[in-house]
DNA sequence: GCAAAAGTGTTTTAGATACACCCATGA
DNA sequence: TCATGGGTGTATCTAAAACACTTTTGC
């Protein structure tokens, strides 16, 4: 994530089928790995990223005729890279914007598009924004991540309070100078946890108060 | 599920390696069908199980030796079938209690617990348990429904306003008599949709109200 | 009438939003 | 001293839990 949108690192088809077209980074499953370690692989190998935070299984994409030729089944993953990750990739590799996407190959629109409604979900209910922030932030740079990830502005002042509640923030008493627009001097703070945490079990149904 | 307990449907394995062991039911993919079309072709020939209400992807399960000899990469699935099939299942298939599961053959156990604990989310801010009730149903009945798949005693009442309240429940105008002790007639249910839906979006970072 | 089971009314609690206000800084 | 951005205090809202109470039946 980069400049207040969310972003998704594509690479340019290097191949018929869709030559020329945008699609997910991966391959294929070697014996020897798990399929997590298998895209970690290969996000290492081929577009040199290394720097996730986290790593989750999406879902399997199995119609038999999602890709031309043989048949390929894909598990697909939501990995998530915190926003201070230098932007360095190799040539035909770019971040390119969730909300407007270019056409890309194969069914990979569809699943990045399941992957911001995974994410999108989980930033409600666990404390998966430790993988989009830096180590230490502000609050606002934080809501600015929040606002652009979830698509609607973020008030800092009930993120804060709702992380903290939930004991998902930690202070760290250092602070950033303002700019040169003047300003109260903003606090840094930094994730309690490194590691996803269901922060809010219970939406509904919560078993009987022990007390 | 039957008589107060969740359960899942496991078979013995007439072949090594494993032999004589509890595995879930499944098998090979086809080259012209996609998972789910596949694990409800296994479920219907093996297993004659056809009336299942709900059918969800769990995870992809992919240690290289969680099977000895070749390689194989599970697809595992949530499927929920109503509290009122009969249980006419083959030889050597039965209905175990997830609490208390047998020896399972390779990571079957560790599988079946994960669709538990989906399960058990998904009751909290989905419509889900009409795929566990029949068409019409008490809320005593419900409750205990609920009751089996969390694994807590829910309370009838909240249960009723909640599922209520979320617009998941419909009346029917029609009653069941009560028992030979006695009791008022309980007033039979539907849910109103049939599908799973998300009942509960926002446990936390709703969007502004548009007020 | 009395026990049993179902269902409703009402209070309480918890977690979030909304918004007014105070704080610390640069120019 | 004033504009600016950061942060806190407090009221309000909402969904759910808790529990007292009413309803309708069998015996």
């Amino acid at each position: 994530m980069r400049s207040g949108t969310l972003q998704a690192l594509l690479w340019r088809r290097a191949l018929e089928p869709h030559l020329g077209r945008w699609s997910l980074p991966g391959g294929r499953l070697r014996h020897d790995e798990d399929v997590e370690t298998s895209i970690r692989r290969q996000l290492a190998e081929k577009v040199d990223l290394r720097k996730l935070k986290h790593v989750e299984q999406l879902a399997v994409f199995s119609t038999p005729d999602r890709v031309p030729g043989p048949r390929v089944v894909a598990t697909a993953f939501l990995g998530l890279v915190p926003s201070d990750v230098e932007p360095t990739v190799p040539e035909d590799t770019s971040w390119h914007t969730v909300e407007q996407l270019p056409r890309t190959a194969f069914d990979h629109g569809s699943i990045t598009l399941r992957a911001r409604e995974r994410l999108r979900s989980k930033l409600s209910y666990t404390n998966i924004g430790f993988a989009l922030a830096p180590d230490l932030f502000t609050i606002s740079a934080l809501r600015d991540l929040y606002s652009a990830a979830l698509g609607y502005r973020v008030s800092a002042t009930n993120l804060q309070r709702v992380l903290t509640r939930r004991g998902a923030l930690a202070t760290t008493g250092e602070t950033v100078p303002p700019g040169r627009s003047g300003g109260r001097p903003a606090a840094l703070f930094t994730f309690a946890e490194h590691g996803m945490q269901v922060t809010d079990p219970f939406a509904a149904f919560r078993p009987p108060s022990t007390r």
